[in-house]
RNA sequence: GGGGUGGUAGUUCAGCUGGUUAGAACGCCUGCCUGUCACGCAGGAGGUCGAGGGUUCGAGUCCCUUCCAUCCCGCCA
């Protein structure tokens, strides 16, 4: 057992502690040593005097900064001029009794203490290890527990279910490219990666749950940017007899409250959240995501807005045809009906909206169209043949046969809402292993290669 | 797929119109130091200037090729 650093500042002066931790930095003044611990609750001055110690004054020569040691002490008040007001524990410290090492390190490829001067980003993600011991990015870390812990409690306060989904699933033919996963079972057929959880959650729906969420890894082929990666994480939610004022609604109160306990420094703009429709935003903005900040300097203020009123559909100029701008479940008002049947798509507005914050969509979602034959003119709209309909959505029609209650919800993008809370300027800083620009990982070395036997197993051959 | 920027010590960078032995800071190693706190002081090690080719008396510097990194556009229902 230990004591963790931060409970130092509860004990009273004398008080026997067992701490164990890295060496963050260590002073040498002559006879005496000075060991700055750091644990993953804080850091604490250790002061080593040989002449107070029982075990391990022989190895103080021998100390590094990363080792891991264990050290038997006892908390003293600081000299007046020795306190530190502005540390946590800046007016105790350890004076150490007993020294052990635990584990030694090299030297490490980068400062740990020197958090200004960052190393490249390929070296930081190949020791994303000791990358992660950098105070800024164990703070990143935490806050991401934070916000996470902090949207499930609300959830679940609400009466909503936590219900996973599976990742081994269907390729779809609209929007990103998918991860295909060769099926071994079944010769030249694949799973796909989920880019939403989408269909799950609108057949739990059916299924009779009314308030799933899930805390879920979605996955797009794509190429990656400061704000996208090839694998991120939504906070999904679905819930049947809404409307779009509702999902509006409790996802902002949600919202408000989570800034008000893991924030609290942040100033949110205006409450409630401005509306804007994508005509307005276009308009006055050039964007779907406008950013509305006053001070686009000042990190902590947060510029919430709803965008709503959004097209149903858009002509793709690369592929020379419709697509639906959210997915083709989104639902829109009946009396578009018609315009739909005679493949007149311009002028349709969905029931859709975006949370936008600080020029970022950090949240998405619609009302869906919950009748099986609406869905069936939709996609003739778009083109889809039945027979492509019936493989890639079949189910989903199937399963509005039986008893569909009404339904919508969103999706939170939790790395970029929890980029722009932490003030960052990339995704990858608040994600524990991201991966580089161009869809690596250097740090397990991914992608990679595999054997033949691997591949004679899943029925594949390689191009030349 | 397209464009921008960059690659010099372990790390972050400087290095002018081509010119003598390629520098700084931090880190690392050794020694000194009993109140330091990103301690200080003294000394030291550490470089195929991404790679290949070319121009030149001479290339880190100019040219070509190539590799790598990074940002943006396309793409992201």
């Amino acid at each position: 057992m230990k004591n963790y650093i931060k409970e130092t500042v509860d004990l009273k002066a004398g008080a026997e502690v067992i701490l164990k931790g890295w060496v963050h930095v260590y002073r040498r003044m002559g006879k005496l040593g000075f060991i700055d611990l750091r644990d993953s609750t804080g850091i604490i001055q250790v002061v080593c005097v040989p002449d107070e110690m029982t075990q391990g004054a022989d190895i103080l020569d021998d100390v590094r900064s990363e080792f891991v040691v264990s050290i038997k002490g006892v908390i003293q008040e600081r000299g007046v001029k020795q306190q530190r007001e502005d540390q946590l524990t800046g007016k105790i410290e350890i004076l150490a009794k007993e020294l052990e090492i635990l584990s030694e390190s090299e030297t490490p490829p980068f400062e740990i203490v020197n958090e200004e001067r960052q190393a490249n980003e390929e070296l930081r993600l190949k020791y994303r290890y000791l990358d992660l011991r950098h105070e800024r990015m164990a703070k990143n870390m935490n806050l991401r527990h934070q916000v996470i812990k902090n949207f499930r409690e609300q959830f679940y306060a609400l009466d909503f279910k936590e219900i996973e989904t599976p990742y081994l699933s269907k390729s779809t033919p609209e929007g990103a490219r998918d991860f295909l996963v060769p099926s071994r079972n079944y010769p030249g057929k694949f799973y796909a990666l989920p880019q939403s959880p989408q269909q799950y959650k609108q057949m739990l729906m059916v299924a009779g749950l009314e308030k799933y969420f899930q805390v879920v890894r979605c996955f797009r082929d794509e190429d990656q940017r400061g704000d996208r990666q090839a694998e991120f994480t939504q906070i999904d939610v679905e819930r049947s007899f809404v409307d779009q004022e509702e999902i509006i609604n409790m996802l902002e109160a949600i919202m408000i409250k989570m800034v008000e306990v893991v924030a609290p420094d942040k100033k949110i703009m205006s409450v409630p959240f401005p509306r804007l429709t994508y005509k307005e935003a276009m308009e006055k903005y050039q964007s779907d995501k406008p950013d509305l900040r006053k001070n686009k300097e000042d990190k902590d203020e947060l510029a919430f807005a709803w965008v709503v009123d959004f097209p149903m559909f858009e002509y793709k100029e690369g592929d020379e045809r419709w697509g639906a701008v959210h997915h083709p479940f989104t639902a829109f008002d009946q009396a578009d009906l018609a315009k739909v049947e005679a493949g007149d798509l311009g002028e349709i507005k969905a029931k859709q909206y975006d949370l936008v914050l600080n020029g970022s969509e950090i949240a998405g979602g619609s009302i869906r169209t919950h009748s099986a034959e609406i869905l069936a003119k939709v996609f003739k709209a778009l083109g889809h043949s039945e027979e492509e309909v019936q493989s890639q959505f079949g189910h989903l029609l199937e399963a509005f046969k039986y008893g569909v209650p009404p339904h919508g919800g969103i999706a939170i993008g939790l790395d970029r809402l929890l980029m722009i809370l932490a003030g960052e300027d990339s995704i990858r800083e608040v994600m524990a292993f991201p991966k580089t620009s161009d869809n690596r990982d250097p740090l397990m070395d991914s992608p990679s290669d595999v054997s033949k036997a691997q591949l004679d197993e899943l029925h594949l051959s390689l191009k030349k």
